[in-house]
DNA sequence: ACAAAAGTGTTTCACATACACCCATGC
DNA sequence: GCATGGGTGTATGTGAAACACTTTTGT
C-alpha cells in the first residue's frame, strides 16, 4: 500500500470513527497450563500491542468490542466484559508513535491523545483463528506471567484486567469459557492457579468446585498420561446458568 | 447571556474539550439515615441530571473527575472511583435535547453522541457547597430509593454505580468517607443498610465492624435522644489504612 | 412499669483449611 | 517397590447467622 493510499484509508477511517476513542481487548485463553493473552507484534520490531480498534460513530461500545474480537479471532458470542477506561493524557500518542515507525506515513488524521476502553474476553484458544494486520507480522498467545515489551500502557491494561478477573473468579467459575468441552479437575485447578497467581489446595479445590454443582462427571478418564488417570468433567450449561443466577 | 454569546462559549468549550467524551459524577452522601446522590434540576422542568462535564484535551480522566467534583461541591481530595463507561449510540443526544429546551440555542458545536465515563465520589454532605449552572436552577440530594425523572440514561448510571458500591462495601468500610467525625454504631448500620438495600442484624453488624479494628470508641455517648444512649465512635485513620492495605 | 433502642453473649451451622490416607500408573 | 499424581475422608478453626438476654432511657 502506498503512502498516498494509506492516507486515504486513514481519512475514511477517522471520518467514520469516534475521534480519540479506541477500545483495547484482552483476549484471555488457557493454553499449556498457563493463562495467556493474545498479543500482536509490530513488523520488524520487538514491540507488541494488544488487539484494539476504533469505536465507530454508529456503534455501541459493546458492539465495537464484539467486532474487534471477531476481526482478530473469528469468534462470536463469547464472554466479553468491560473493565476499565484508560485516559491519561500521554498514555498513547499514536501520531508520534507512527512517525517513529515510518516518517513517511500520512499524519494528518492521527490523534495525539487516545482514550481507550478496556474489555476482556474469555475464549477457548482451540477455536481461535488469528488474522493479519498491516502494521503487525505476528499474532500469538503470551503468558501473562512473562510478557514481552508492550506499546503505550498496554502492560498496565493487562495488569488491571487480570486484577478484575481475579476478583471475579470467586463468584464466577470462569472455566466454563476457557476450558475445552471436557477437562480434568487438575486442569481446572491449574487455570485457577494461573489466574490467582498462587497454588491452591488440591482436595479443597475439588470439593469447592463440585459443591457448586455445575459439572457433570463423565464415564471416561483421561488415559495415556503417567500415573493415575483423572476423571473427565464437562460443564452442565443448565446447572451453570442456575448457579450464576443464584449468585447475582 | 445572549444566544450569540452562548454560541461563542460553546465554540471555545468544545475546542478545548475531547469531542464526544463526557464524565458523569455520582456524588454519594449519607443524609437523614438514607443514601443520597447529588442531582441538578433543569430550569423550569421536572427533569434532573447528574453533575457532569467534559474531559479537557490536556486533562486526565481522574483530573477531570476531580475538577467536576470541585466545581459542583467545592470539595477536594475525596474518595473518587471510576466504575463504568457508558457508550450506547443513542444514550445522549445533546443537540436534540438542547434544541427541545430552546430552539434558538446555537447548535453548531453540540455533539449528537456522547460517551460518558462514570465516576462516583463519597462525601460528607455537611462539607458540600452547592454551585450554580446556566441550565439548572436547583441542586439537591436525592434519595437513591426515590429518584426523580432523570435525563438520558442517568438513572441507569446511578443503578450501575450503586451496584459497584454494593460490591465494594464487603471489603471497604465506606463509612470513613460518608460519616461525620464521630457517629454511633446504629448510624453506621443505617448507612450500610441503605447501600445494601436491606436490613442487617444489629448484633452481628456490631461485632463484624469492631472486629476490623478500625474504630476508636469515644468516652462520650450520644445523649439527648430517647432511650439508651449509644456510644460514639471515630475512624482511626492509622488502623483504617492498615486494614485497607491488608485487604488488597 | 413499660416500650423501645442499645449492648453483649450464646448456639449453631456452613465453609475453608490443613492434612492424612488410599488408589492407580509408569519406571 | 517406589515415586508421583489423583481421589477421598477427617479434624479443626473461623466467621456468619439467628436469637436470647441485659441495660438504659423517656414517657
Amino acid at each position: 500500500m502506498s503512502d498516498e493510499e494509506l492516507r486515504e484509508v486513514f481519512k475514511i477511517l477517522f471520518e467514520r470513527a469516534m475521534p480519540g476513542i479506541s477500545l483495547d481487548c484482552l483476549i484471555f485463553a488457557f493454553q499449556d497450563q498457563a493463562l495467556k493473552v493474545l498479543c500482536m507484534r509490530y513488523t520488524g520490531q520487538d514491540l507488541w500491542t494488544l488487539p484494539g480498534g476504533w469505536v465507530m460513530r454508529d456503534e455501541s461500545l459493546h458492539k465495537a468490542a464484539q467486532r474487534i474480537l471477531y476481526e482478530r479471532t473469528g469468534l462470536e458470542s463469547v464472554y466479553l466484559k468491560q473493565f476499565h477506561t484508560f485516559g491519561e493524557v500521554d498514555r498513547a500518542n499514536l501520531k508520534e508513535f507512527l512517525r517513529n515507525v515510518n516518517p513517511n506515513f500520512p499524519q494528518d488524521y492521527l490523534p495525539t491523545r487516545i482514550i481507550s476502553i478496556g474489555y476482556y474476553a474469555l475464549v477457548d484458544y482451540r477455536k481461535v483463528q488469528f488474522s493479519k494486520d498491516f502494521l503487525t507480522d505476528l499474532t500469538t498467545w503470551q503468558d501473562v506471567a512473562d510478557l514481552p515489551e508492550l506499546i503505550f500502557d498496554h502492560r498496565e491494561i493487562i495488569a488491571t484486567g487480570i486484577k478484575t478477573l481475579r476478583a471475579q473468579i470467586d463468584h464466577l467459575p470462569v472455566g466454563y469459557h476457557l476450558m475445552p468441552e471436557s477437562f480434568t479437575m487438575p486442569d481446572l485447578q491449574k487455570l485457577h492457579e494461573s489466574i490467582l497467581g498462587e497454588k491452591v489446595d488440591r482436595a479443597n479445590f475439588q470439593k469447592r468446585i463440585l459443591s457448586y454443582n455445575i459439572l457433570d462427571r463423565l464415564e471416561e478418564r483421561r488415559t495415556g498420561g503417567a500415573y493415575k488417570a483423572p476423571f473427565l468433567y464437562r460443564f452442565n450449561l443448565e446447572k451453570y446458568s442456575t448457579f450464576i443466577n443464584e449468585e447475582f
